[in-house]
DNA sequence: ATAAGTTCCGTACCATGGTACGGGATCAAG
DNA sequence: CTTGATCCCGTACCATGGTACGGAACTTAT
């Protein structure tokens, strides 16, 4: 049983955090068993689900609602939001590849003449 | 010499984008020769010039520097901000990747076995 | 039992990139 | 010369994802 500065500490987020996670409802807020409240496994596996999940690009609302289908167990729900964020990844890796292209072209040329004009401006 | 509209409108955006830009100091205002403010060509240049930046993943901070630099014809530093975005983008490219790599194989794992558990959840 | 360190809680604030509102000025058409 | 559309300007508000503050309660070590 943690505190939540040691549940903080174990998901690699600050105190605070946690206290925004559980006013936004991705986390739960224990029961304050004498004064200080105690947050077990479960809580820590939930915040490090949160952690992952950001990673993968969810926002804090897609990744409630993964949180509510997994009491659910609504798996297809589940395989939807995870199949609309790959198309979503897919389009982001898509268009920031093109910046990127254009970018180096830009860059190269730019290299090229000191003294012409720089495409980048 | 267009309006506030008519410039919003070639750039794609809306009036209080054109304002907002304006108060961020990227876009300048021009004085009010009679009442109404007239916009160039060079205003419109750097209006596309910002949305172009953008999609390339600059901030408005940067974006500022680029067009204080398009005066100053400081290429190197130009170059550098088109190297570091360049940078940044490979690894936000990376990390999105192995976000979407791991998120199919979720989402092929939560498709299998509709009685077992959605790795995903 | 006292001091230092945490926790609790409400509330305020931050950055980023806009978007909206309201009242007065100005402009273009009929 | 009036009406409707724009423009101007200050100010407020929005979403997202946090971060900070301050005072009271609680816990831990000495």
């Amino acid at each position: 049983m943690r505190t939540i500065g040691q549940l903080a500490k174990s998901g690699g987020v600050g105190v605070e955090t946690i206290r925004f996670y559980q006013r936004k409802q991705l986390l739960n807020t224990p029961s304050r068993a004498g004064g200080i409240r105690r947050y077990g496994d479960e809580d820590l596996r939930r915040l490090r689900f949160i952690r992952k999940a950001q990673t993968a690009g969810f926002s804090l609302e897609e990744i409630g609602e993964l949180l509510a289908l997994d009491a659910g167990q609504d798996h297809a729900r589940a395989r939807e939001l995870a199949v609309n964020r790959i198309a979503r990844l897919d389009e982001q890796i898509a268009e920031m590849s093109r910046a990127r292209d254009s970018l180096t072209r830009l860059a190269r040329d730019c290299a090229g003449d000191p003294a012409g004009p720089c495409p980048i401006l």
